[in-house]
RNA sequence: GGUUCGGUAGCUCAGUUGGAUAGAGCAACAGCCUUCUAAGCUGUGGGUCUUGGGUUCGAAUCCCAACCGAAUCACCA
């Protein structure tokens, strides 16, 4: 039972006993006890003042007075004002403490017997991940761990968008311009040389439009007529009708975008179990429209596309097959969750996907409502807002994109800079060197990211957020490291890690207080699908450490009984440290 | 215009089921390395929680309205 199930327990039985009322749960109210106040856990007074009928203070009063004689754990109580600050006994705490360090893998909750899909990255292949997609990447990847760390067994997906215009514009462009160029020809990575090829077609097909428009048509008429458009329109056509040239053509494209995609991926330390193609999905959908369409839940209009009304339900009609018959983006998506379905039988399925895709995501629902599909309310969408710059938005066109590779590598040489500033880890290998800066500047980079709570939009100031003091990756891996330092001496010095029963001081109470806090938080985590409370938990955690650090000495501890019990907790906030930069995807260096 | 989301210190962000005097970091200023790692610690200054109503003993938090910002409302994905 935690501190605040324990008070509220006994302050019920309080109310039961002095005023013979059993009120139901909500008039007990308990909270942490502020820093300014003397006490552990407070207890509000105002709702139960409809039952005793006195005052705040009073009845403050009369409550302390029934409950701590009769209550082991309560050393004392003071009343301020509504407030009944209550103050447990050290042993009480050291009870805790004891629990804490004795359960391994503390925070981890039991296995939960559910399947969770977790869908993230979903790249398209024409060009190479940038900032956004590190957001999801990194979101995907946390919320995935976060959920094992909830006791789900998860399944992390990714649906590559391997097919459509977009490819067959970076392909023209290859055929038109590329003279065989190859990334070991080039010595550029795959995605960026498919991506410099994305780039070139749009460039030359803007100049045909300018020079028909020149020419007398309008924007439009342009857009629609420029033969590098109707190239790629045509290429597209041939590749679904299965055309060998383009097929191959396409193969080997996409196979240079993957092996650019893998090292970026491993880069970054995320990883699937199951990677889709929409190559071989995008057909799926077309047998459950019609479905709807037996079951009167679509209709097609004269033209002969298919549609679904949702004005009822305060949505817009929906289109579902084209008037040619062939499938759009939700045909294919309710194909997927349905095979999906199929195949895993989830009880959750989470879509890592941008806000912009947030009514997609909403329409999506009620098609599966409509079709009679009662897991419809599993899917959610684990929408993440985007990520601007000081200039403003990333626009590919006005080239202000802020490429992923380009970003991680550019975290890394500061990581390596400033650790060379001070002038730290000199006997250390330069594998080991390198090895340490790439953990620190992804730290720093995957820290910034999943901080932030996913549904905000943020700001990515690449001066500024590569700052490894404060709140930041670094700061926890930094404590982090100092606490394995501290223990690799005392392991050297053969000192004991025990907890003897040396009174805690008050720093100490606070540090156990906070781990013991750190179930709830992951459980909390879970339920919101927000790491970023992992994150914010994890720095509060290490900012007390530190303070500690400055406070109390470990190793020269004279009272042997202290410096056993202080390398206890010490070893426990590493392991809880550890935990917790686990489920944000953060590794954590032995030394720096 | 409809829908969804956001607005907290100069900047970037926290803020638990509504609770006590709203918190961190960055930036600024002042201290602390002969010490278990100074990527650290301590202190100072900095706020009409966008605005106006409402509910409540009590509102940054819940409700309504307005204002500002974002996304979306394609036979694109």
């Amino acid at each position: 039972m935690n501190p605040e199930q324990l008070i509220t327990q006994r302050v019920k039985e309080a109310v039961e006993s002095l005023y013979g009322q059993c009120p139901e749960d909500s008039y007990f109210q308990t909270q942490a006890t502020r820093k300014e106040f003397e006490g552990d856990i407070t207890a509000v007074m105002f709702p139960l003042l409809k039952i005793s009928k006195k005052s705040p203070e009073q009845t403050g009063e009369e409550i302390g007075k029934f409950i701590t004689p009769r209550c082991p754990e309560i050393e004392s109580y003071n009343i301020v004002k509504g407030f009944l600050n209550i103050k447990l006994s050290g042993s009480y705490w050291m009870s805790v403490f004891n629990k804490i360090s004795d359960t391994p893998d503390w925070g981890q909750q039991e296995s939960s017997g559910k399947r969770v899909v977790v869908e993230y990255s979903s790249p398209n292949t024409n060009k190479p991940l940038h900032l956004g997609h590190i957001r999801n990447n990194l979101l995907g990847w946390s919320v995935a761990k976060l959920l094992e760390a909830n006791g789900h067994n998860v399944v992390k997906v990714n649906l590559v968008n391997d097919r459509g215009i977009h490819i067959c514009k970076s392909m023209i462009a290859w055929e038109k311009y590329g003279e065989g160029e190859t990334p070991e020809s080039s010595g550029i990575k795959g995605d960026h040389l498919v991506g410099k090829y994305y780039v070139k077609f749009n460039s030359a097909l803007k100049e045909q439009i300018s020079s028909l428009i020149t020419s007398g048509l309008s924007e439009e008429e342009a857009e629609k007529n420029a033969p590098l458009m109707k190239e790629a329109q045509e290429m597209l056509v041939k590749w679904e009708r299965g055309d060998k040239g383009v097929v191959d053509l396409w193969r080997t494209m996409n196979g240079w975008v993957y092996e650019g995609f893998d090292i970026t991926y491993n880069r970054m330390g995320v990883s699937f179990d199951k990677i889709y193609y929409e190559s071989q999905t995008y057909l799926l959908g077309k047998k459950l429209v019609s479905e709807g369409l037996d079951k009167g839940v679509f209709y097609k209009k004269e033209d002969g596309s298919v549609w679904c009304d949702l004005t009822s339900d305060g949505l817009d009609e929906k289109l579902l097959l084209r008037s040619d018959g062939t499938s759009v983006y939700m045909t294919q998506d309710l194909g997927t969750a349905h095979q999906r379905f199929e195949e895993y039988s989830f009880d959750k399925h989470i879509y890592v996907v941008g806000n912009e895709q947030n009514y997609h995501f909403q329409v999506l629902r009620f098609l599966l409502k409509k079709l009679g599909f009662e897991w419809f309310d599993s899917i959610y969408h684990l929408s993440y807002g985007m990520v601007e710059l000081p200039e403003g938005k990333m626009k590919s066109r006005e080239g202000t994109v802020v490429d992923a590779d380009d970003l991680i590598e550019n975290m890394i040489s500061t990581a390596r800079e400033t650790s060379m500033a001070l002038g730290k880890l000199e006997n250390m290998e330069n594998h080991e060197k390198e090895e340490l800066y790439a953990m620190l500047g992804l730290g720093a980079l995957k820290y910034f990211i999943i901080k932030v709570d996913p549904k905000k939009t943020m700001l990515f100031d690449p001066k500024e957020s590569i700052d490894f003091n404060g709140n930041t990756g670094p700061f926890i891996q930094y404590t982090h490291t100092r606490i394995r330092s501290i223990i690799r001496k005392a392991l050297e010095q053969n000192l004991t890690q025990q907890i003897t029963g040396a009174p805690l001081n008050k720093k100490e109470i606070e540090i156990v207080k906070l781990l013991n806090l750190f179930p709830e938080r992951i459980r909390e985590a879970g339920r919101e699908h927000s790491p970023a409370i992992i994150a914010n938990y994890a720095y509060e955690l290490a900012k007390e450490f530190n303070q500690y650090y400055h406070e109390v000495s470990i190793l020269k501890e004279e009272d042997i009984s202290v410096k056993s019990q202080r390398l206890v907790l010490i070893d426990t906030i590493s392991a809880v440290l550890r935990k917790a930069m686990g489920i944000l995807g953060i590794s954590l260096p032995e030394r720096m």
